[in-house]
DNA sequence: CTGGATCCAGTACGATACTG
DNA sequence: CAGTATCGTACTGGATCCAG
């Protein structure tokens, strides 16, 4: 495939495909979570403590749409006290690599971003 | 450097540098502007026409953040009626790689999480 | 032609409180 | 422990109208 081709992918079916993934892990959240529970499989308040700022409500919120995606898997176990755990599924494994592409590109241009909008917002003035 | 190390990129800075830029091409066109000026320069008129559905006015907010970003640049010509063409700065033509390898994970997952959706959908009646 | 200004609906997110 | 329910806020994106 080419890179012209490739490059159409991104606007391929007027960009819904893209688009779907992008409001999945483009939440505040979801590629957080994703990337701790790639470590390894964790229980509701370990992955809190492990998302640093995450409110129950948005943890809850952000795991019922990753399961229903496909990507988190959760299994609830008959005890008392309840226990129940979270993993990435193979699916959601995958995810990982263009994910850390991308995180790759955002540590090694996040200073030439910030740079740029320091001089965008002085011009302003 | 190892996959694991990798993987803390995500998390790196508790994400921030990852959210600036989700934040950036996770809204709703931002991604597609991009990809579409991946072509070639363009206008604004011209460039509403390439991404179908886009309204004056997200176009414009979205060049503005990009330009704000320095991920597009715009160049104004001192003309009547106005002309005024956008291009990808060199910075945003990096940018096209891990977007597209992100592209190519969502087409190529797009059914699975279609069907995934419909079948936890349908568990919860 | 290239946008800026305004109004409005939907929703993402946070804080807090409560429950099996 | 592992969530749900409720409330309030702030922001996003769309429609429309206006201006240099």
């Amino acid at each position: 495939m080419s890179r012209y081709e490739k490059v159409c992918l991104i606007r391929a079916d007027g960009g819904r495909a893209i688009r779907r993934i992008l409001d999945r892990i483009g939440d505040k959240w979801a590629l957080l979570v994703i990337a701790t529970l790639h470590e390894q499989r964790m229980r509701f308040t370990h992955l809190q403590q492990r998302v640093p700022g995450i409110s129950q409500r948005m943890l809850s919120l952000t795991l019922r749409n990753l399961e229903r995606d496909g990507l988190v898997s959760r299994t609830s176990y008959p005890e008392v006290p309840p226990r129940v755990e979270y993993e990435l599924t193979p699916m959601g494994r995958t995810l990982i690599e263009p994910a850390v592409a991308l995180a790759e590109w955002a540590v090694e241009h996040d200073p030439d971003i910030g740079r740029s909008q320091r001089q965008y917002d002085s011009r302003q003035t």
